[in-house]
DNA sequence: TTGTTCCAGCTTTTT
DNA sequence: GCTGGAACAA
């Protein structure tokens, strides 16, 4: 058998850990270094060479991206379909399993995937029920606290009523949108994983037929699971430890939403005769950006410990530039973005990271302003949007009429002369016989309870739905789709809508109609469920790619967060400031400034190439101006790998006097930036220099006496 | 029902 | 200082 394709492009390390016998095996995996090319060849290794036949691979990522991309680089490694091999996201494969088990997890075979807006929506309605301040018991936090309990495979019964009156409360209302979970047949994303882990541990049948199922078990981005998910990677691998996990102790940035960067050290534990490999050897950037994330890293405590090196040459150095303030920020950016483009890069080369999604809009104006043609990642995905998001409530009511957010969702809109009123009543009904929201609207049809007017509006919606329903029975899932944008009203009301606005809501209906038809085309359906219903499952787990043309050449906005997997010849880090980056609020806290700090290594190995640093000494900030300190992360680098850019004042750069910026030189006797002190305004920074000699002025920040400019001829200013 | 006004909130995000 | 959502008035 020729298996020289599959360990010839590995180096030393990767070879050893994807040729490695089989037992729990750590690998982990620095920024670049090939870890989804290890986990492919693995997988290719297992199969071609073990002989371990493909249906008994399983592959477990964070995102349906990573997903697809592992699928396809072993098609194209070993040219055989993977049709076979369980390959998914954590909560892809949970649904799977719950869908295949629905009644050994307890739930009935309708049951349909809410995403977030739907579970906050359900939340919110409970809190109303129950009376509660929204003020007092703000529904997102509620939220917070009921998906952190299921992450840790909490259900509201474990714990009983000893905590304070807060958790109380807290867990009364978890416990209330439990049983409305339960009757209106909907899962949270949480609830998939804690299912298929209770599933499993309660039916020892099942778990031993997919522990001898799956003879190979291969984790993505190990640092991220959640307890919920480590126990459940456990339980399938309990006695054989059959375990591959790769990742990055280093990389972990979402302990925020229940990552356990803990699992990686409790795997070393929990599986004693595991074997680590490190892989250490980038292939993305340069010397002095590896040399440079290297040391900010370093500084954490809470790591395995790993040093990147590259044989690929020391490369330029990382440039830092102190703007003046934000809007100074954006335009040295866009400065230098035309440099690129000038110079023959492309734009889609580039990537403005920051750290919040605020910060975004001060480029964005710049890029607009300039005609530089970018594209900001984040914000509402196809599936997310409030058109579609209706035109699935239809469907979804059609495919399961005890869903109730589906329900409330839609049966005023378009408007339909059900107003507050009406829902209230229905709901309160509801509520007292413990049904869902569709049977107590067909008691109160059949009572003939609430006003003439409203009885008919109800019936005519029920009708609605019913029809639907029966007359799409056999049709094409996209003709389903399209008659339900018509027939639901949503059409009229987009076309009718005032504005511009619903042109675009329009097209993306016909958008869904589309989504719908392709859709037919990739089978995943092992469980004979309809197309429907398939359908149903992907819109809430795979909510679909941010807008945004890919096939342009584009500048790429994107939150450091984001950032992560990607890679760019040139990379600018802004807002390198204290209170932004890090946080505020993770600055006095040493486990989240960590993380802060991992984050800002994510964000430096993204860079190829280049590497600018910016921060701003001025920034508004919720409309108040701010001076910030320059970030920690900055000075937590070696100042040798540093060159200062300043747009009119010199390279600053111990040691070297090249000016490599193409910026005119100028030097002045202090810097942008520099703490100074004055005999009677006090301490201050310099925010500005103009001028040369006698001329020469600078602008100052002082502390005490605010913003003044000085002629430094005649001020006696020293350096701090 | 719609448009206006007011007010809180304001890291990071995938599924 | 801006935004999105809720409350309110017509």
């Amino acid at each position: 058998m020729d298996f020289t394709k599959i360990i010839e492009p590995l180096n030393d390390a990767q070879r050893a850990a994807v040729t490695a016998p089989n037992r729990a095996m750590l690998v982990l995996a620095g920024a670049g270094s090939g870890k989804t090319r290890v986990l492919v060849h693995r997988i290719a290794w297992q199969i071609q060479v073990e002989g371990i036949p493909a249906h008994s691979i399983l592959a477990v990522t964070f995102t349906n991206k990573a997903a697809r991309e592992m699928r396809q680089r072993i098609e194209q490694l070993l040219n055989i379909s993977t049709h076979t091999m369980w390959i998914g996201t954590f909560h892809g494969l949970a649904h799977r399993l719950l869908r295949r088990h629905a009644n050994a997890a307890k739930l009935p075979d309708t049951f349909q995937v809410m995403d977030s807006a739907d579970q906050l929506r359900v939340i919110k309605r409970i809190v109303a029920a129950m009376n509660l301040d929204e003020g007092r018991w703000p529904p997102k936090q509620i939220q917070w606290f009921i998906n952190a309990q299921k992450d840790e495979g909490k259900r509201a019964r474990h714990q009983l009523e000893s905590g304070d009156f807060y958790l109380r409360q807290m867990l009364a209302v978890y416990k209330a949108y439990e049983e409305t979970c339960d009757r209106t047949g909907l899962v949270d994303f949480a609830e998939l994983l804690l299912r298929v882990h209770e599933l499993m541990r309660d039916n020892p049948d099942l778990l031993d037929f997919y522990q001898r199922r799956f003879l190979q078990v291969h984790v993505d981005e190990f640092q991220d699971t959640n307890t919920i998910q480590y126990a459940w990677l456990r339980l399938l691998t309990e006695g054989k430890d059959n375990l591959f996990v790769v990742g990055d102790d280093d990389q972990s940035i979402y302990g925020w939403r229940g990552a356990r960067i803990e699992n990686i050290f409790n795997f070393q534990k929990h599986y004693k005769n595991h074997e680590l490999i490190k892989l250490e050897q980038n292939y993305r950037s340069t010397g002095n950006i590896l040399n440079a994330a290297n040391k900010v890293i370093s500084m954490n405590e809470a790591r395995m410990g790993k040093e990147l090196w590259t044989n690929a040459g020391d490369g330029e150095p990382i440039s830092l530039y102190a703007a003046f303030n934000e809007l100074d920020e954006a335009y040295f950016v866009v400065e230098r973005i035309k440099a690129w483009v000038n110079e023959g890069g492309l734009r889609s080369e580039i990537a403005i990271l920051y750290r919040s999604n605020a910060q975004s809009r001060q480029f964005e104006e710049k890029l607009m302003s300039t005609g530089t043609p970018y594209r900001v990642y984040g914000g509402l995905r196809f599936f997310e949007r409030a058109e579609i998001k209706n035109a699935l409530a239809y469907l979804r009511l059609m495919a399961n009429r005890h869903d109730d957010a589906s329900f409330e969702r839609v049966i005023n809109t378009p408007a339909r002369g059900l107003g507050a009123k009406a829902i209230e009543d229905i709901r309160l009904l509801a509520k007292e016989q413990e049904v869902s929201l569709w049977q107590a609207s067909a008691l109160l049809v059949e009572q003939k309870a609430p006003s003439p007017r409203a009885r008919t509006a109800l019936a005519g919606f029920m009708d609605l739905i019913e029809r639907l329903s029966q007359e799409t029975g056999e049709l094409e899932l996209y003709q389903k789709v399209e008659l339900v944008n018509e027939h639901s009203g949503l059409v009229y009301l987009y076309q009718t809508e005032k504005g511009d606005r619903g042109e675009e809501k329009l097209e993306n209906l016909v958008e869904l109609i589309n989504a719908a038809r392709l859709f037919d085309a990739e089978q995943e359906n092992e469980e004979n469920l309809s197309e429907l219903d398939l359908f149903l499952a992907h819109a809430a787990l795979e909510a679909g790619d941010m807008q945004g043309d890919d096939f342009d050449d584009c500048v790429q906005l994107m939150t450091l967060h984001s950032a992560k997997g990607l890679e760019f010849k040139l990379v600018f880090m802004v807002g390198m400031e204290e209170g932004l980056f890090p946080a505020q609020q993770s600055a006095d806290d040493i486990i989240r400034l960590e993380e802060e700090r991992r984050l800002c290594y994510v964000g430096m190995t993204r860079a190829m190439r280049q590497l600018y640093l910016t921060y701003a000494e001025s920034r508004r900030i919720y409309g108040r101006e701010n001076y910030p300190k320059s970030s920690r992360f900055i000075r937590e680098i070696p100042p040798e790998l540093i060159q200062e850019v300043r747009l009119r004042g010199s390279i600053n750069r111990p040691g070297n006097p090249i000016n490599t910026t193409g910026f005119k030189v100028q030097s002045h006797r202090f810097n942008l930036g520099q703490r100074v002190g004055h005999a009677k305004f006090g301490e201050g920074v310099v925010l500005q220099i103009e001028g040369e000699g006698a001329q020469e002025r600078a602008q100052i920040n002082f502390k005490q006496a605010g913003v003044k400019w000085l002629m430094l001829n005649y001020a006696q200013l020293e350096a701090l």
